[in-house]
DNA sequence: TAATTTTTTTAGACTAGTCTAAATTATTGA
DNA sequence: TCAATAATTTAGACTAGTCTAAAAAAATTA
């Protein structure tokens, strides 16, 4: 069984690896964590003797496959706390974060799973996230929230993910229907709100708006 | 704020101080929390200190008004989600003790406050014992044991006293739950066994299990 | 390529919590 | 009351995880 700190630098190594695709450095690791060097190189070694990530020294580190398992069922389980947080108790989308970090160390055999059913299996989490099934596979949408699409590039509109009519019209007002490009321009750290252009022209779109929108990557 | 080591002292010193109401042994918090008793007595210390526990050599524990305030809100939060559990998760009574022991230990201001509204304000737990309000006061119900019960009077089942699993188990096997009605039909002398009726059928059960069976008379 | 800078690792120390074994204090009962 | 026993505390050691400071390796750059 492994110990909260161990499930976090699992966790951690799996996110950075996610978009670099190559073996993450120990100074990653150790920036993510808010540790130092010294740490991050000796509990990579315990990791490593578990068999859980492939370390040779002064190379940097990667997940094994059971290393990787682990992670993404640690994910499984943030994200839909997440959810349950956000939908069963009425937290905000940007409250959840800290807490699901704590409860996704829960452990258990059946909780999670129990806590999906619960859900109604739901498929995405608060920010626009993917949600792993029990088996690990994570629904690898090319079709993503706008949220979610990098500064500078552009997406095609193809879907919204609340259809309230409220937002339907928001949308209406801005000139955005379905096919409409857009691209993004600028995104605030604190509170992730973004400027985005389309039809030539530019404004700022709270988080709530884009990732409740749906865009193809262009 | 408090390791989940130093909140498990503090829960196994309320709890034994319950019902003998003195000081607790060093050998009793030892024994409930399986471990040594030179561990207790380190973290007795140290939990002197922080002023949430009265200690003085040989003479046993006692939790100080602030050490009793933080126990009675980790049995709230314990016995909150075990409601969540049972009633949202659909566990059984008898599975949730040792993920409510994980749960319990959530840090959050709000956390319990919100899953309390959205379990509707429960007042008692699974198992039949009462949840602390948000002030930390406890319905303190007035119910008796059934093996004080006399001959020929009802009881309806609304709590345990032991929770272990086996025991859970056995009144599940005999169709005892909470609400159940139990008549006593008869008591031995010698042995304080007794014979009930439940579900119109009759058996005998031993004090040990009669003691541990909280009923409202009927 | 050689010097400098950056990154990573090692060595040794610290805290929290635990343990065993020995010492001390309390309790029991002849 | 005093010896035996039981309970408790102390002393010292261990593990997990962390840190600082120094050493070693890799990367950069002149």
């Amino acid at each position: 069984m492994l110990s909260q700190t161990e499930e976090n630098y699992l966790k951690a190594i799996y996110s950075i690896g996610l978009h670099t695709n190559k073996s993450v450095s120990t100074n990653n690791i150790a920036k993510e964590l808010n540790t130092k060097a010294s740490s991050v190189t000796d509990m990579i070694k315990k990791l490593s003797d578990k068999k859980l990530v492939n370390y040779k020294k002064y190379q940097g580190s990667s997940l094994t496959s059971e290393g990787k398992n682990i992670a993404v069922k640690i994910v499984r389980k943030h994200r839909l706390w997440e959810v349950f947080l956000v939908n069963s108790l009425n937290y905000a989308w940007d409250e959840v974060h800290d807490l699901a970090e704590q409860l996704e160390h829960i452990k258990s055999d059946t909780l999670i799973d129990k806590l999906e059913e619960f859900l109604e299996f739901p498929s995405y989490d608060p920010h626009g996230d993917p949600i792993p099934d029990k088996n690990g596979n994570i629904a690898h949408h090319k079709n993503v929230m706008l949220s979610s699409v990098e500064i500078k590039n552009r997406g095609k509109v193809i879907g919204v993910k609340d259809s309230s009519s409220e937002f339907l019209k928001y949308l209406d007002s801005k000139n955005i229907q379905l096919g409409s490009v857009i691209k993004v321009i600028s995104k605030e750290e604190f509170d992730h709100s973004m400027t985005i252009e389309t039809n030539q022209q530019l404004f700022s779109i709270s988080n709530q708006i884009s990732k409740n929108l749906f865009v193809k990557k262009l």
